[in-house]
DNA sequence: ACTAAATAGGACTGCTTCGGGCCTAATTAA
DNA sequence: TTAATTAGGCCCGAAGCAGTCCTATTTAGT
């Protein structure tokens, strides 16, 4: 993960504590300590992708798209960086020739879809609080009730954000 | 994750077919269609860190220092690129000023975990054939009692099976 | 002893990415 | 109209990285 994209969670999750507010690119610099060039592009990025809704003007600025707990962090980092990937063997397919590659990747992409389980359901409500170890197990096991197989956490936000 | 450490798992991997053998690093390229300089480079490190017992001269070569189930992916990860972190801010403190950071910090440290823990637990055995949806989950809740990671039946094809 | 086969260890280079900052529009409340 | 604010680029320096090559050093075989 780019630096840029750990700065992207740290403004998310400070926007997070007051999700009805209207954050200005300067408040939320101030409010996390980072410079206002790099939160400004942050803000832009994400409001780019549908994670923030910006209003222009005074008294303009961003705001979440969405609840805290409807963001979650690989929402985040795809917004960021695009699709999430561990390795680049993993997207990238006819790299490896043999066969002794291919099991590789599979696994590789397995390994890659657990972690992004994970990524998407941690929310930016988990975020504002200390997360507690139950709660972290139960990310990973949580199948839960099967109507949710659909995750929200990995699905592209709604429309006009596509560049 | 940089290309040469996915690279480094499929070598790794390719080795873990046949354990006992002595790969040279010709030979390991062309079984992984990798470019030679490129494997040669990869050998020497994992080496240089202890996952490999290299042999100088003629009919020297790369040799796993341990099993394929006693050298996990995070040992891998670690020995190509240094101590695993998804982001800065989870190893440099002092960088968010605010409460704001801190928790989220604080719950950044808790994901590095839980990803690691799953690293960790994945072996080169387990590379060298398809990671199975029960083996997948028990890696990330494997409590204490952990005789299942023990698996028999491994027989490997003595030498030269590989195509 | 000599040669061929290997690894060890650097040095080097071209390339990309990234962090960070700045500048000029467009937009809107007061 | 003016001030506040985002949008969208552009740019630069630094760093990392993939990839290659060169020169020792070591060892097996003849």
């Amino acid at each position: 993960m780019s630096k840029l994209t750990d700065y992207a969670t740290v403004v998310m999750t400070s926007m997070a504590r007051s999700p009805d507010h209207m954050h200005s690119a300067a408040n939320v610099a101030v409010q996390t300590g980072l410079a206002l060039p790099t939160v400004s592009k942050i803000l832009k990025t994400l409001a780019r992708e549908g994670l923030l809704v910006s209003v222009r003007g005074a008294k303009g600025g961003y705001m979440l798209a969405r609840t805290p707990r409807e963001i979650s962090l690989a929402q985040v980092i795809v917004a960021m960086e695009g699709p999430i990937g561990m390795t680049e063997c993993s997207s990238t397919p006819g790299l490896c020739l043999l066969e002794s590659g291919c099991s590789v990747r599979a696994n590789w992409l397995r390994i890659n879809h657990m972690v992004l389980q994970v990524l998407g359901r941690i929310t930016l409500e988990h975020m504002t609080k200390p997360i507690g170890r139950t709660v972290a197990i139960s990310m990973v096991k949580a199948p839960a009730s099967r109507k949710r197989l659909h995750e929200p956490g990995v699905s592209r936000p709604p429309a006009g954000a596509q560049p």
